[in-house]
DNA sequence: GTGGTCTAGACCACC
DNA sequence: GTGGTCTAGACCACG
């Protein structure tokens, strides 16, 4: 099941983005598997399907899914992570925006190393990614 | 030193504010110091002194700042956490979204785990919260 | 329909959130309706659109509108009251002020009494909080 | 004692003027008791004796004080209500926001009466007014 | 000097 | 179409 949140800051196509992508990691959806049309998933998310498009064509432009013409869309069955030195700062700099949040909501270093792990924990399943 | 990217997709306004906050958990800067004045900063980094003024404000908002009246801005001396059970949630979701997206650039769960505990290491020496 | 004073010395956009809460206790507009866009607003009231912005970003804050990109803003359908007891003082403290004003104006004990509740009463008939 | 918030965004000469009023209200200081003066006061509270000034100035205005050249300045012992129903209106309607506020924190019709009625009986004791 | 508010006009991302 | 951000420049209240 996928679900949206359009009130959120965040883009809803984004949303749909991260989403597929979770799954995958936790082994809800698996490669080679199909995802629903645009069509389709617009109507079951009740969003409109511009907005799904632009998520698959993100998706497929990091190799995550691939379309096939005249068939649909699949999950990549041949994932490569990207490496890109300046994506991982940008990464890191997100992060540490995240754990200067924590800090200041009163979490402590364990609290939060904690959390990570746990978080970790549940991506597993799915996937081995490199 | 405040620097800002005004390229940058996060707004400007933020980029100060995650700035000021981390240079206070950093101990850079400490509770009961003076901030440069609006107009001052605007000068500084070039920038528009509604933006600073923008990113004072939300910073009034969290408690993390004091504004006297015709005197300038200083750090709160008494800050609290929230602990607000739905913003910690909220924060959960947000490094889940980080942590698959590290996962889909190639780093283990021992990479980040590792990255974690060092941006962490970089927030201390500052403010003692909690 | 609203009416806002630019002569006063109540900052527009305060007046417009307040306006917008009364508008909402007293079931003139009721949660999920949408709120006029933030042009449509100006327009309506020849203000400046950027207030408007900044009094529909203060609810939103407030969580008494939701905004849902590119559709409009909306009256919250779940609003839940903050009962902060910090906040609950500093309001105590405000009324304190007001009553001490209407004391110095001559009004009596039951006067105020009165008006008071005349003034809940005219509240009533639209959303039911806690 | 006077105390003063200068964080508060309420201005200090109002916080005094309030502070005064209330005092007075209340009998800690009666009608003909000799005020601080300007420099005393300003002292006391470590705040700009302009400030205090104006405070003073206003309580002349409104004929809650006066000034007796070379003597200093004292409550005044013959106080009269303005009762101007223009000034009521505006009272009534900083009433009704701070009402507004309280539904919104979730506070009951009767908790507000209940407030309401306990911060009056907090003013009794001191002059009559009226 | 300080911050607070407002206007006019612009550009952008999202749906 | 929607809201979100930013700039430039202005005026005001406060201390």
């Amino acid at each position: 099941m996928f679900i949206v949140n359009p009130a959120s800051s965040k883009p809803i196509y984004q949303q749909i983005i991260e989403d597929i992508k979770e799954k995958i990691l936790k082994g809800i959806i698996t490669p080679g598997e199909k995802l629903p049309s645009v069509r389709e998933l617009a109507k079951m998310i009740t969003i409109n399907p511009n907005t799904i498009q632009r998520a698959y064509q993100e998706l497929e432009r990091e190799k995550v899914i691939v379309t096939i013409r005249g068939k649909g869309t699949f999950i990549s069955t041949e994932y490569q992570p990207k490496r890109n030195q300046e994506e991982i700062n940008e990464l890191k700099d997100r992060i540490k925006k995240e754990l200067v949040e924590a800090r200041y909501m009163g979490l402590q270093r364990e609290d939060i190393l904690e959390l990570v792990a746990g978080l970790l924990d549940q991506l597993e399943g799915g996937i081995e990614i490199d």
